[in-house]
DNA sequence: ATATAATATTAACACTGTAAAGTTAAATCA
DNA sequence: TGATTTAACTTTACAGTGTTAATATTATAT
């Protein structure tokens, strides 16, 4: 009797295919210019098929961004093994956070610029995907700290200041791409190199 | 026979008006949830009136967009005259930018976020407000770099990085206004503290 | 007073997100 | 098996969107 088993399958199969659609389309043209009909086009299904599985177009876009923020885990922890010195670690997690947003720039976009905009308060709070993220933040952080490689014994400030740094080169390099940028990953290097020397110094 | 003149005038007041309720309506309901209709209700003239003046919904905001660099250009403008130290005058800079940021979030936003989304490659081309912007933080820079107060001659990089630096600490805490940040004015502080210990260093 | 130009409005089109009601197919129970 | 409940999906509908074309109104110039 494993119908409903199947059925769960099934259901959660659909899901999926809204999500990955919603996702390419979302990319593609903007959280904006798209609309529940197109998505439903897309995946075969009448538009309000999709409200079943997704409160609004917002609950949408909050899954499609979870998503995003799982996969920057899963390329973050990866340089976790490296025990090396966690100063170099730390610059290389800046490096991989950069070259993620850079990759995916509508993604990084969509949800570290557009979601907040449309789920106010929700971001980062505890047991959340953005709040896993974070952590391993402190944890670099926190590693360099204890080696007193840093001058401040902060780790929360100290972890915020990084964040504001790789935060705010990616969303330039995104949003302005005909900017007379110096070359792309010289400037990268040299914003997480400055900001990491700073907190040396 | 000054009725072209006075006329000119009136149609400049119309677009004034215009502008002046689209940006009210854009910062406090969002770009998005703000329509045609809404700004015509405001300004009591019918939707349409508004396409006599303005090109299209995103002409507006690019309109808007523009009064909002001048604001951040006089802003900082009015530091310039400080003749002391040069550092000390690019951190206050810093500190000016990000609280303009702070001070009309909404304006922020829709300047450096959701125009470039609108309007692709238009941002800061030659002559535009933007470029002066720009211009401002290139001067101030070049002072420290003359003076050899940092280690790279750099000065489009070293612009890029502290441009960088405060447009992420900016829009960190505008977007996540739940995160457990770090007293905000430390936490500003300590971001442009740290990037031009890391250009000195 | 009439013609001309400038300005504003009305009506319409093809879309939008989404709620409610209706339909169909599958699973359960008698 | 046949009736009934349940789940999945679609149709229809509403109020609202940006924008265009055609029309109307008003103020100026002749």
């Amino acid at each position: 009797m494993g119908t409903k088993e199947r059925r769960a399958r099934e259901k959660e199969q659909l899901r999926r295919q809204i999500l990955v659609a919603a996702r390419e389309l979302f990319v593609s043209e903007g959280y904006e210019n798209v609309s529940m009909r197109k998505i439903a086009n897309k995946i075969e299904y009448s538009p309000t098929t999709i409200y079943l599985y997704f409160k609004d177009k917002a609950d949408l876009l909050d899954s499609v961004c979870k998503e995003t923020l799982l996969n920057l885990l899963n390329t973050l922890e990866k340089l976790k093994n490296d025990k090396s010195d966690p100063v170099e670690t730390l610059r290389r997690s800046g490096q991989a956070y950069v070259e993620f947003g850079l990759k995916y720039p509508q993604d990084y976009k969509l949800t570290f610029v557009i979601r907040p905009q449309f789920q106010k308060d929700l971001g980062l709070q505890e047991g959340s995907v953005g709040e896993k993220v974070f952590n391993y933040l402190r944890e670099m952080v926190s590693e360099c700290i204890q080696q007193k490689r840093f001058r401040h014994a902060d780790v929360e400030t100290t972890g915020q200041v990084l964040w504001s740094a790789v935060h705010g080169v990616t969303l330039l390099l995104i949003d302005f791409p005909d900017f007379p940028w110096t070359e792309k990953d010289k400037l990268i290097d040299t914003v997480i190199h400055t900001t990491i020397e700073g907190l040396k110094a």
